[in-house]
DNA sequence: TTGGAATGTCAACAAGGCTGACATAGCCTT
DNA sequence: AAGGCTATGTCAGCCTTGTTGACATTCCAA
């Protein structure tokens, strides 16, 4: 059955996740996936004037607030003047807002507002609502399973940030 | 408006994982891992004249040569107008080629050329490399929750597809 | 006081989505 | 044979979200 195989595993049963035809259902596994987990809050978004990029900024000024436009620019991946389109309607439009930094008062600490948290809690409410039944249908250990391979596929930047970030849970 | 878990299995062992901070970071971890899940071929391509798009299109003709374009749009979830300007580019490039088809000569059934089977192995190799270290580092049980996972989290219709989809190998 | 850091902003551009409208070829039913 | 539906292509225009480059402001720190 292993149709195609790069590695010199041929019978070695403990290896057959690695052969190519693993690998190929593995990476499609993730592109269709990742459709279904932005299809909800998309669907909410579509009509507003916002996209993705608004509800990214939106998450994770929400999951740490005080932070600052360059912590935020880390975080996306994007440049200054893609977050700043983002932020300034989002400023404009009353959702989040923007504290001048104690210790250094040229960094601007990002806050969601009340009309923001709404938002941002519709979003995340449809986008949990998915992940949680995903979660549900497939068991405490698939999900176990599920994070360990997400995070070893993380770029290695990324990942120290991923686990780094509220690791004690709260 | 329960902030860390709204469901009601608060001291439930067996349903931690269903809280909304376990929600959130498994959110999160999609979003990481899928940005280093598209980096090396997006690194590929960059500087060619190609971008994701085609690496999407490259792949699926790859994976059911002689697949009819409506097929193809079905998949990739994106307009004719749009898959468009991508095939001809491809075509054009002399990477993929069309030939009638035979019982409903209405139909263009996609194959990669030799020049396309390069390129796409050029950047499957490169992601099936990632994918490979990923699941190698997580180990085959994981590997299997992840599996599982992924398929619960995508919409149903594409579910399907995917599970129906060269099931037996081939 | 001066250099560098954190931030904002303007302008121009590209990729890759979208819609709408229209064209052609070919299948199928009447 | 005719008309209708299907598969596909194409033109034109628009939107979001990314990019670079250049420049201004404010403020920390040496």
């Amino acid at each position: 059955m292993a149709e195609k195989n790069s590695s010199t595993n041929a019978g070695n049963e403990s290896l057959l996740f690695l052969t190519d035809e693993q690998l190929r259902k593995g990476i499609e596994a993730m592109f269709f996936a990742y459709r279904g987990f932005t299809a909800d809050p998309d669907r909410i978004l579509e009509g507003m004037d916002y996209g993705r990029a608004h509800h990214r900024a939106l998450h994770f000024i929400h999951r740490t607030p005080g932070n600052t436009v360059g912590n935020l620019l880390a975080i996306l991946g994007v440049t200054k003047q893609s977050l700043n389109r983002v932020l300034r309607t989002l400023f404009d439009d009353g959702l989040v807002e923007a504290r001048t930094g104690k210790t250094d008062r040229r960094e601007r600490l990002l806050y969601l507002t009340e009309k923001g948290r709404a938002l941002e809690r519709a979003l995340s409410d449809a986008q949990r609502a998915r992940m949680r039944a995903a979660y549900r249908a497939a068991g405490p250990q698939a999900v176990q399973g599920f994070r360990t391979v997400l995070e070893a596929m993380m770029d290695p930047e990324m990942r120290r940030r991923f686990t780094g970030m509220a690791e004690g849970g709260q």
